[in-house]
RNA sequence: GCGGAGGUGGCGAAAUGGCAGACGCGCUAGACUUAGGAUCUAGUGUCUUACGGCGUAGGGGUUCAAGUCCCCUCUUCCGCACCA
């Protein structure tokens, strides 16, 4: 009978299923292993990128359980988000009911796929048993002083009044989690704690992202104005060169100077602050675009020498990195110095390099930016630049010219969201009392399901007036809850720590669960969080750790980032129409096959070349295994004995039995050590390639092919789960093929008595010789010498040296 | 520009410094078949009739031995990119 994947798949989904086999217990006396996915969200159906993820991560989780380790292992959907938002206007429905039909179809894939979750423990980030407890953890937060709120930018669509990404830019209050307090540990911890679980790759992309950079931060003071401009500086040591002053257009020195100015000149510069802001966050962040600036009739005095310093404002110059304003240093700085040539601003050298003159500031063509040695610097002429930056700032700080500072990069948690579909942020505006949390035990704020989303508008929470309007938990005056949701990476913060107590009511979790299944021992995703979900979930487990949530500070111990599902030379995407659907797959091959087949065409790291064409040989693989064991069914079932191998006498027969403990060795490691499947499904295609090859029959041939059998159905049961459940049934085995202990390699049946030995001469292989093993460098040489064609070659030619390694390789070095 | 990862047959890919191309796809020939897009067998880097030579982006180096280590160049992909 041909394999009936169809049948057989469901009849093992219901097996596992009524079995329970896939339950995790939380149980102290046993090992742990959490093998976590990144969650999909619920945009309909599942894509190729997501059966590769969890393809892998499914491989681990039964690979893990079958190593006695007490996996788990689950799944959920990270549901909230602007798209059922979309698809709500589009087709008529609510984000609330789309939702669900979308989570229930592709719970149905997931299932059809076989894999291995314990379905529990699923967690819903839309629903409000969830979302509850963002709420509450954003209370916590702001207990902790860690939650506010600050005026921020977002794009602003005049014409239909909601935030887009077009048009123009207009300033809302907004909710901010201060993860920069974080900024340090976030920072040291990547060398310390996820070298090397984690891709070098990502490592890197999070230290950039984070940016971490040590300087001084000084004062200017502007004498016409009484206010000080601060400024941070790596460079402190080029303080001598400064010529110019730059702030960025936002600064709030900008308003006060245009206050001072006479109505023509205050029209000028508020018409340059115009046209530099409507930049395009885009454009303005380009480094070649063309620096503007707007010379202001104000000048700062030079902490040092005193000198007046003219002020400027300029498009290049970031608000929110650093102070929001610079000190001009074009001598040393190639923006500076074009910014200096393009208004005509002088340029004085004050480092040059250690074997050259000093520049001339009129005739330097760009700027020197390299360390090298002080110049037209006063007292600290010749100091080396890495010298001079110490010194220097010492120097300033003992005089209050400076201090000390650290910057990064890493700007405060953005978390609230002009929309609908998301967490409400659990506060009210009262008339009274301003800006109050909503006490915990009112918990939920639940988000209202049964609404109409418009085309037109804003978030159809603020047409909602009984939901909009309560009562202040303070004074119980009249009060207007906040609008905003929250950012869904909030959602995705957690959710992992959820998956270890799902149906706790009281609490987000019980620290309990959570302190023995975390943290994650094997998470598992898209390169495209690098940045965002992972450094906000790492924030997370660092915050939980600091109210005594937890006992970890890192929630994911190692990290695997896989490639893209790429077809005719692109990413699959819908916008490219190059998608692949997986069911239709699935439903012609069967689950078994689309997992064999994305697990072997290429190593998780790289991307993966749809193929079709590959899709059917991995289905013609397993045809063979299928009739490897259908064909031989009652041979095999009558031969199930292990024989040893030192009472198996054919050279052959012992061969054989070394290529099956081989084979459990090596696909031990690629599965443990390299998770390289693609490796470890090929060392099974040679294993079941050497049974069919493998043509004696007596009775100790006939066990070793049962053995060998069964080895290479346990050993690729992780990959293909169900062909191997029947298969195994088929075979008379009681014990569900899942619930079996991984193979165990035989010591003695890997160790060969005779090997082949390379015979190189000048490092040219000229011959292979069988020799026994284990011989010693002299005996090995003497034997290689020995031997007759060896002889010949070497023939009136003179040995200079022999390099020997044993049971590999000789290399006779002639001349 | 800075940083990172790559470049191996027709293709996806393998190779603790020790036989380059395991495994698979494709292709060629054959077998079995009414049939073959099923299955099985054999072959398949390249030049050469052969012996053998040449081959891991290109060039140099270290080594008895280099895809692998070192230096330079080219190239592809990815991340960051006015971060003071």
């Amino acid at each position: 009978m041909p394999y009936d994947f169809n049948n057989v798949e469901k009849k093992w989904q219901d097996n596992w299923n009524n079995n329970k086999s896939f339950e995790a217990k939380t149980d102290n006396s046993k090992q742990k292993f959490f093998c976590l996915e990144m969650f999909p969200y619920p945009s309909g159906a599942l894509h190729m990128g997501h059966i590769r993820n969890y393809s892998i991560g499914d491989v681990l989780a039964r690979f893990h359980r079958k190593n006695n380790k007490n996996v788990i292992y689950t799944i959920g959907f990270d549901s909230f988000g602007m798209p059922a938002e979309n698809a709500a206007i589009k087709y008529k429905t609510k984000p609330h009911d789309w939702t669900l039909k979308n989570i229930d179809y592709m719970t149905q894939q997931l299932k059809r796929m076989g894999y291995s979750y314990d379905w529990n423990r699923e967690a819903i980030t839309c629903l409000p048993e969830y979302y509850k407890w963002n709420q509450w953890f954003f209370l916590q937060m702001y207990k902790k002083g860690l939650v506010y709120q600050k005026e921020a930018p977002v794009n602003w669509c005049d014409t239909c009044g909601t935030v887009l990404a077009t048009v123009t830019k207009k300033n809302l209050k907004q909710w901010f989690i201060k993860i920069t307090d974080y900024a340090q540990e976030l920072l040291s911890d990547i060398d310390k704690k996820l070298d090397p679980g984690w891709p070098k790759r990502v490592r890197i992309m999070q230290t950039n992202w984070i940016g971490r950079s040590e300087g001084a931060r000084l004062k200017f003071n502007v004498p016409d104005l009484n206010y000080d401009i601060e400024a941070f500086t790596t460079r402190f040591d080029t303080i001598y060169g400064v010529t110019f002053i730059a702030l960025a257009p936002e600064h709030e020195l900008v308003k006060i100077m245009r206050d001072k100015l006479n109505h023509d000149d205050a029209e000028k510069l508020n018409e340059f602050v115009k046209k530099v802001t409507s930049q395009s966050s885009i454009e303005r962040s380009d480094a070649k675009a063309d620096k503007l600036g707007f010379k202001t009739p104000f000048y700062g005095i030079h902490p040092i020498t005193g000198k007046k310093i003219p002020i400027w404002i300029a498009n290049y110059i970031l608000i929110d990195y650093g102070t929001g304003a610079i000190m001009g240093v074009p001598s040393g700085d190639q923006r500076d110095f074009d910014f200096c040539r393009k208004y005509n601003i002088p340029v004085i050298p004050v480092i040059k390099p250690e074997d050259g003159e000093i520049f001339d500031g009129d005739k330097m063509t760009q700027a020197y930016e390299e360390y090298g040695i002080v110049c037209n610097s006063g007292e600290f002429d010749g100091l080396k630049t890495e010298d001079a930056i110490k010194i220097m700032i010492d120097w300033g700080e003992k005089n209050g010219y400076c201090k000390r500072e650290i910057n990064f990069k890493l700007r405060d948690w953005l978390i609230s969201r002009q929309r609908y579909w998301g967490t409400p942020i659990p506060f009210v505006y009262c008339d009274h009392c301003g800006v109050v949390p909503v006490p915990e035990d009112q918990l939920p704020v639940r988000l209202p399901e049964d609404v109409e989303v418009k085309e037109v508008g804003h978030s159809p929470l603020l047409d909602l007036p009984d939901w909009l309007n309560t009562t202040c938990p303070k004074c119980g005056g009249h009060a207007r809850r906040e609008a905003d949701t929250m950012d869904t990476f909030f959602c995705s913060s957690w959710y992992f720590d959820r998956y270890c107590s799902p149906h706790d009511d009281k609490a987000p979790f019980e620290s309990n669960d959570v302190n023995y299944w975390m943290p994650v021992d094997q998470y598992i995703g898209g390169i495209e969080h690098a940045c965002l979900h992972l450094i906000y979930a790492r924030f997370f487990a660092k915050f939980l750790n600091d109210i005594g949530l937890t006992n970890f500070r890192e929630p994911f111990t190692n990290l695997l980032t896989q490639g893209m599902v790429i077809k005719d030379g692109a990413k699959m995407s819908k916008s490219l129409g190059n998608t692949v659907d997986p069911t239709e797959i699935v439903n012609k091959y069967g689950a078994d096959t689309v997992r064999l087949f994305i697990l072997f065409a290429a190593p998780p790291n790289n991307d993966l070349e749809w193929s079709e064409r590959s899709v059917e040989g991995a289905n013609r693989f397993l045809g063979r295994v299928w009739r490897l064991v259908e064909d031989n069914l009652e041979n095999l079932k009558a031969h199930n004995k292990i024989v040893p191998i030192d009472e198996i006498q054919s050279p052959d027969a012992k061969e054989f039995k070394r290529k099956i403990h081989d084979t459990i060795i090596n696909v031990t490691r690629d599965i443990k050590e390299e998770k390289q499947f693609n490796t470890a499904i090929a060392r099974l295609m040679e294993l079941a390639n050497a049974i069919y090859s493998f043509n004696e029959n007596d009775d100790t041939a006939n066990n070793l092919k049962r053995e060998a059998v069964d080895v290479l159905l346990n050993c690729l049961s992780p990959f293909c789960p169900h062909i191997t459940e029947e298969l195994w049934e088929m075979l008379g085995h009681e014990k569900y093929l899942c619930d079996e202990n991984w193979p165990c390699a035989d010591e003695k049946s890997l160790v060969r008595d005779s090997v082949m030995i390379v015979v190189q001469i000048n490092g040219k292989v000229r011959g292979k010789i069988s020799c026994q093993a284990n011989l010693s460098k002299e005996n090995l040489e003497a034997e290689i010498l020995n031997d007759p064609d060896v002889k010949k070659r070497l023939d009136g030619k003179n040995i200079l040296k022999i390099i020997s390694v044993p049971d590999k390789l000789v290399n006779i070095v002639v001349k």
